[in-house]
DNA sequence: CAAAAATATTGGTCGGACCTAAAAATTCTC
DNA sequence: GAGAATTTTTAGGTCCGACCAATATTTTTG
């Protein structure tokens, strides 16, 4: 079985991932050093790096998923469907789910994101990256006809409307917002607002012809 | 005279960030070190340090007028002047006086940036604290009327537009395109379309009353 | 000019990022 | 299943930016 050392892998990365996230919560990102992630993890120093290369990414393992989903809900969006709509269906679905990627960390974590500057620029990294992704699929879906600059402007709206709604989620967190359903349905409302605001502008943008 | 010595600060502050800039383009950034800078300057490395927190603070000198600029204008607007018209006018006069604020910096610049992961983190921090300012600047316009979010996604717009308007400034410039008259007419016409995108949705945010 | 205040320097420590060579573990091949 | 090939992990080290404490120097003020 050619899986059994990918297993192991999986394992091992898993094991890293999970000790650093205990001891960051316990002594803050800052305080807590590769040495002692490694020592706890009971593997060398060099293996930590090979897993995570940058010390930020063992806090935002889950990164690729939501620099993804906006560019993924864009390219697979339905036939009549605009950009924007699918975004903000697929948005809503996600406060439908209570979906963790909209920013709903737990305090612990939203906590070490706002004590840290070295976390939060690598969250800005991680919202430039959706960014790209975006225009990269926008572009895609308009096709060489439309101007180079449109794309691109119109990810920067969508994904700082995204940006802020998840920086509030965050900032709601922080704020001891326990229930659930409470929180979700208020950043459901938060975003049809938000969502709505863009409607004049991209309405029809990117609508995907049959 | 209590402004000799600071004469003489401005001075040393200068002559640091000038060795630097012509170490920075001449090997890269990552390739140049705070020592090579202290030692080209005549000052010791905790000097260096000193003035400049951050290396990355001995490029970006002038951030702080590129962080500050949207909010103060929106602080400034006229009478009956919205949020947006007053940041339009105020980033066309910038293309009439051919501002180097927009992102028309010398190619070596531009090149560097372009080169360096570390000086592309700070560029998102300097948009970060722009939008901040800028945000800060539109809840004060509007009072506490409005929502709590409305002046983020305000803020979050406006600063993307310029932040896609000021990258591809960089763009053009590293693609060599050399007669500024021409450069700067160019990116006139492109914010004219940019912030027209936006006039339907705050076309009537933030107007200043009488 | 002497005392006080602000600034610069020296000489360190620390930690993250990186490198290389070698050892260990796993998979592939016969 | 043994040996070869490949991949992963380790050990030990360098480099550099960030930071700190104590000292020295310069500037300002009385």
């Amino acid at each position: 079985m050619t899986q059994l050392r990918e297993r192991k892998k999986q394992q091992t990365r898993q094991t890293i991932s999970h000790v650093a996230t205990g001891l960051f919560i316990e002594h803050g990102f800052e305080r807590t050093t590769i040495a002692d992630i490694a020592e706890a993890a009971g593997v060398s120093k060099m293996t930590v790096t090979n897993y995570f290369p940058r010390k930020e990414d063992l806090f935002f393992d889950a990164a690729d998923m939501v620099v993804r989903w906006p560019a993924r809900t864009v390219a697979e969006r339905e036939i009549g469907e605009s950009a924007l709509a699918a975004i903000r269906r697929a948005y809503l679905a996600a406060t439908e789910r209570q979906d963790p990627l909209l920013g709903r960390f737990a305090p612990g974590f939203a906590r070490l994101i706002a004590d840290s500057p070295a976390l939060r620029s690598r969250l800005r990294e991680v919202y430039d990256q959706q960014e790209q992704a975006l225009a990269a699929a926008l572009t895609e879906a308009v096709g060489p006809g439309g101007g180079l600059l449109e794309p691109r402007l119109a990810a920067a709206q969508l994904a700082a409307t995204l940006r802020v709604l998840m920086e509030e989620a965050r900032h709601r967190t922080l704020a001891d917002e326990r229930d659930d359903d409470a929180f979700f349905s208020g950043l459901a409302a938060l975003a049809g607002q938000a969502f709505t605001l863009l409607e004049p502008a991209l309405g029809d943008y990117a609508v995907r012809s049959a």
